[in-house]
DNA sequence: ACCACTGAGTTCGGATTCCGAACTCAGTAT
DNA sequence: ATACTGAGTTCGGAATCCGAACTCAGTGGT
């Protein structure tokens, strides 16, 4: 292992995905996006849709808002009160939601599925694929191939 | 044991992403997924590449064998040794891969160096769409309607 | 005035999980 | 005989998670 280690000359610790799930890779954060999506604005009613734990709400919805996922919004000013709406990049989540919602479907065990997605129009079931431009052709994740972005080093 | 009460304490658990996100909702079980698509197989090339603990690699691996995202397969005898390679399943998270890693590219903040993923055949980079099989037709996140499957309630 | 209630948290102790470092074990290479 | 390899396991301490109970400002009912 050492050797391929000198081989390998790029690093792959420190990139923008890894980030990325420091932020949004717990158990919670995804599901809290999901029920931010679904209308829940309200601390207690996240805490009473997920069961999740209050101080660890606390936290999580904290770290998102620092993130840019949630912001917190104050919509009563009598007795200050605030609640949290997904941001624009909070939205932007919504496609890998999507594709863990549809992998859920389509893998998970543990049935009792809720939802099945389809396309808005026609109302089929939909199916996920991979698009290339140049080639205007659909593709599955076996002819996906990961090539390493030219920065620096 | 603790779990129990978890598994007990249902209200609004149960769904399919929920489960799912029990399985591959932590800091490692997307990277590790990731690592596997860059053809990474051997336990300590894992803990090397994503400078995991070993401890947790193992639980981890174990889990995400469990639930057929990868499987644990023989490649040599003499010292019988092991190496994780993803299974079909696990090849189909790479939708929701691809969705976080163009998130992570377009809002994370901390942006170094990446893999960008393309299409092996032409080397184009990729992008996402679903599929209407009846339409013949990609479309984007905005069409996706979601429809209850039957269930009680 | 008194009391219950609401919403958004905080505090508490205990259970669980995470971590790095060191160790194991069978087999191989020098 | 010694060193090394790959795939783990064992260890103790640190960090995180949990439910339950508490706080705090204001509101509404009697």
């Amino acid at each position: 292992m050492y050797l391929h280690r000198v081989m390998e000359n790029v690093r792959h610790t420190g990139t923008a995905i890894e980030e990325t799930l420091r932020v949004v890779g717990d158990r919670w954060s995804i599901l809290l996006v999901r029920a931010g999506l679904r209308g829940i604005r309200r601390f207690d009613d996240f805490c009473d849709d997920l069961g999740i734990a209050r101080p660890v709400l606390t936290e999580r919805l904290r770290r998102l808002v620092k993130f840019g996922i949630f912001e917190r919004v104050k919509y009563q000013d009598k007795p200050v009160r605030y609640e949290y709406r997904l941001t624009e990049a909070g939205l932007a989540l919504s496609p890998a939601l999507v594709a863990l919602v549809r992998w859920s479907e389509e893998y998970s065990q543990e049935s009792s599925s809720d939802v099945t997605l389809v396309h808005a129009p026609c109302g089929t079931e939909l199916e996920q694929a991979f698009w290339c431009r140049s080639c205007q052709s659909t593709f599955g994740p076996n002819a996906v191939k990961g090539v390493a972005s030219q920065l620096d080093s």
